[in-house]
DNA sequence: CAGTTACGCTACGGCTCGTAGCGTAAGAAG
DNA sequence: CTTCTTACGCTACGAGCCGTAGCGTAACTG
């Protein structure tokens, strides 16, 4: 989509908006999200604040898209072999991201001003929620493949199911971390690890 | 501490306090914390902006404080007789007080904040989360002794525990209400319920 | 009564916002 | 190369909010 067919005309920076972002983080990672300002982060880039204005509608959608290059670059899940392990592996990778300080925040300043945006809502959800969803989806499948889960026949079923563990997942870590303010280690990854697999164990158990 | 002894001069307005807060609560719902402003809230409360500032250090803190006058009111857990009741009960509730549009916009965005202001998070700790985890504990008791859980002798270790079963439990209501956006219906309260008594249940029986 | 503290009101400098206007720079189309 | 179109940098601006200071008045105490 960077290439409209019929585009003429001036071609956009692609340089000014590696600059424009990369100085987000670091602005985010200084002053934090409050004291963020759209000009301070224009001065930072070497750019004029005009400019940025022209490609981000104000401070909510650019520090999405700032943060969401974090976890493209640091979301992924390597096969360790067992549910427990992947899980395990998710979490703490989800953690460190949480623990940088441009997402820990950033995340939660744009989440709750998403609830009063549903434009917002929808592009944190496909820049970032999305992602992690899938890291969901890909460890229940591996799981299958092993024959730690069963096969879920109904696919609503399947979903709701995954919808649940990824709030749970996703919701614990992140409250962990910013709201009890406390590390998760690798003592509270294993612990809340062996819960979830507990839990799923029994539901697959007390089901069939 | 509303009754310093030696205190003398005229005392503060318990009228004034009332007002405010209740301003605030309305600004809240009707402009969202990006809005909100203590220029219009002591508008509303019609009070002048330096009797605001005269307690209340800034809009984090007088939020906080809003917020949490709400959680006083509509948390509690009355005894339903059984773990897993208690369990749906606690998530249907604080469920029902993140669907309020006070909550909902301002919740994230003070917890965000206190990412940056360790001042801030203990304000929110003793106003709010504390309150929360309370009913973590008293729920565990009751279930110590109907028999549900077993009794833990470490003291550390059970503190570890139920900090845990905290953040499960309240980090997955607020992804799924806030982030996910989805609601938090009969059905999910009871999918969530039945994964967390199902992992506490394997936890119990692995380790005894 | 005097002493002390809270209140309402006004006013202020400072900062940020988001936009407009202008001249210039960079590709695309002819 | 010329013309068209869009992006860019820069400046300037009104608007809004912030947080504080100053002052006179109100309320309560000893």
């Amino acid at each position: 989509m960077n290439r409209p067919q019929g585009r003429t005309g001036r071609p956009r920076s692609a340089e000014a908006d590696r600059a424009i972002l990369d100085a987000t983080r670091t602005v985010l990672v200084e002053l934090g999200w409050g004291k963020l300002t759209l000009g301070e982060v224009a001065a930072r880039a070497g750019v004029a604040k005009t400019t940025l204005y022209r490609r981000w509608a104000g401070k909510n959608e650019l520090v999405v898209d700032a943060v969401a290059d974090l976890f493209d670059e640091h979301l992924e899940l390597p096969d360790r072999g067992s549910l427990r392990a992947d899980i395990e592996g998710v979490v703490r990778q989800f953690a460190a991201l949480l623990d940088r300080p441009e997402t820990k925040t950033a995340l939660m300043a744009v989440v709750a001003e998403s609830t009063r945006d549903e434009a917002l809502r929808e592009r944190i959800r496909s820049a970032i929620v999305d992602r992690q969803k899938n890291l969901v989806l890909l460890g229940r499948a591996r799981a299958q493949e092993r024959g730690e889960l069963p096969y879920e026949p109904d696919p609503v079923l399947a979903a709701r199911t995954a919808d649940l563990i990824f709030d749970v997942i996703a919701g614990a870590v992140v409250h962990r971390t910013l709201v009890s303010a406390e590390p998760v280690d690798g003592e509270w990854a294993r612990g809340f690890t062996a819960l979830l697999v507990g839990g799923l164990a029994a539901a697959a158990g007390g089901s069939a």
